[in-house]
DNA sequence: CGCAGTATTGAAATTTCTCAAGCCGAGTGG
DNA sequence: CCACTCGGCTTGAGAAATTTCAATACTGCG
């Protein structure tokens, strides 16, 4: 049994997919409860344990309750790439669902806490009710969209600005999830890890680190991301968070209260 | 009225995208047919026009006939970010079936015929048919591994190996299509915006070039793209098509077959 | 022929990486 | 309670890679 994991843990994670999953803006109150009636078995990882290595054929899907999972290729050299990051609400291999094969493998950064749900009832609800199947395609798409800007962030931009934006995206979604508390989220990531993500060497990452910390933007110590001047940073970053497609913010934040006041 | 564009084009563009939908594995005779009755209207877009661009909200989605077209990000500096390609058969921004604002633009890389689809046309499609709407899902999700392998493209190769794979996956993408003749593809890029897709400055592809084609593994002219050694070039790119997830390799050749012998 | 866009080259300037060493802080055991 | 250890962070300096700049070829086309 699981003991971080504790039942207002994962309802809780589950207000936060479904504010997402509402972002559809189709979703009745039937198909939300069909959303909560998926029986799920729970798994805690360890730090850096993985969920779903790449090669496998999974037939489950994973929704994080707590701590922070990562996508990753594995190069034949052994290199690794980080390719996404995924907190609280977050189903980070949906994509599983209709490919069959993972081309990437999904690891706990620290302690998790995940739920697993079985494909075929997911496929099954996707037929029952086609507007959570909408919703869910539509967060993988957001997931392609945070993909396509890890593609212009890591090919076109400065490292400062590089690792700037970086820190937004993060921070701004911990922040949608309620997970932001003055001013800081987690972000379990040492700096050889964040060089695996941002195509840098991790003396560059230290580097880097040092003039935004400089220039009071933001830190990150101890796997935990302090941002002391957001205006700042998001405009050292030129961060624009259209990509992340949150249209109906009314929609998100009444869910966080809700989940905040839990 | 579009010039090049002829019935038989749209034909055998339609017939690479339902082999490309087949991979999902549900899709009935009805299903195909379904789609093959969708009404698209023709448009041809002169090199270097947008089909969309960044902020609009698109209610068509496009499907390309012939050329090629490019998904690309536009930074505040004005520069360019090319995310990724896409040739006949391709439906390039199905994601804006779901997310209602394009993150990036779609452009024409050389002359391209493109048919225009209505998105509720489509929406109405997935609803009555979910095994269409699977299979268009499951389209929108090989793009997401083609961006993921481009994040690793960009962050965690060298020059060469860089340079090596993309053409790997651009030739590999080609002859799927059937648009590969005796080692050769079009890549209508020019050694700038081959810099712009995979984040390096137009000198370094220039020399990263010249060390392909001195190995004889590949070489680009004038919009060409000309393999020499296939074997080679995707050992020295260690390139490992599964991401493209090509499941089915039989209703794909069978369905190409069927194109080239039209 | 000459133009425009593209490709190529050389060399300097800059960035980034590698290597090697020292530092710091948390946790451990004497 | 303190020395010790381990992992991660920081620093400096030389090596290597990459970009920038500037000039020169090449190519297809009017």
């Amino acid at each position: 049994m699981p003991r971080k994991s504790s039942p207002s843990q994962y309802r809780e994670a589950l207000d936060l997919l479904l504010a997402k999953m509402e972002q559809h803006g189709t979703l009745t109150a039937a198909d939300e409860a069909a959303i909560c009636a998926l029986r799920a078995y729970k798994r805690s990882l360890a730090p850096g344990e993985d969920a779903v290595s790449q090669g496998e054929r999974p037939d489950v899907a994973v929704f994080v309750i707590a701590g922070m999972l990562a996508r990753y290729h594995t190069l034949p050299s052994g290199d690794r790439q980080y390719l996404s990051l995924h907190i609280k609400g977050d189903m980070p291999d949906v994509q599983s669902l209709l490919l069959t094969i993972m081309d990437h493998s999904l690891c706990a950064l620290d302690q998790a806490e995940i739920a697993v749900l079985p494909h075929n009832q997911l496929i099954d609800l996707c037929l029952r009710r086609p507007g959570v199947g909408f919703a869910f395609w539509r967060l993988t798409l957001v997931d392609a969209a945070i993909f396509r800007q890890a593609i212009t962030n890591n090919g076109a931009r400065s490292h400062v600005v590089r690792l700037a934006h970086f820190f937004c995206e993060q921070y701004f979604r911990a922040k949608e999830a309620g997970l932001a508390t003055d001013g800081s989220c987690s972000l379990p990531l040492n700096q050889s890890e964040l060089g695996q993500a941002l195509g840098m060497s991790h003396i560059s990452v230290n580097r880097t680190m040092q003039k935004l910390r400089k220039e009071r933007l933001a830190d990150l110590r101890s796997g935990r991301l302090a941002v002391s001047n957001w205006a700042g940073l998001q405009r050292a970053a030129g961060f624009d968070p259209t990509y992340l497609h949150i249209d109906k913010i009314s929609a998100v934040s009444q869910k966080r209260f809700r989940t905040e006041r839990r």
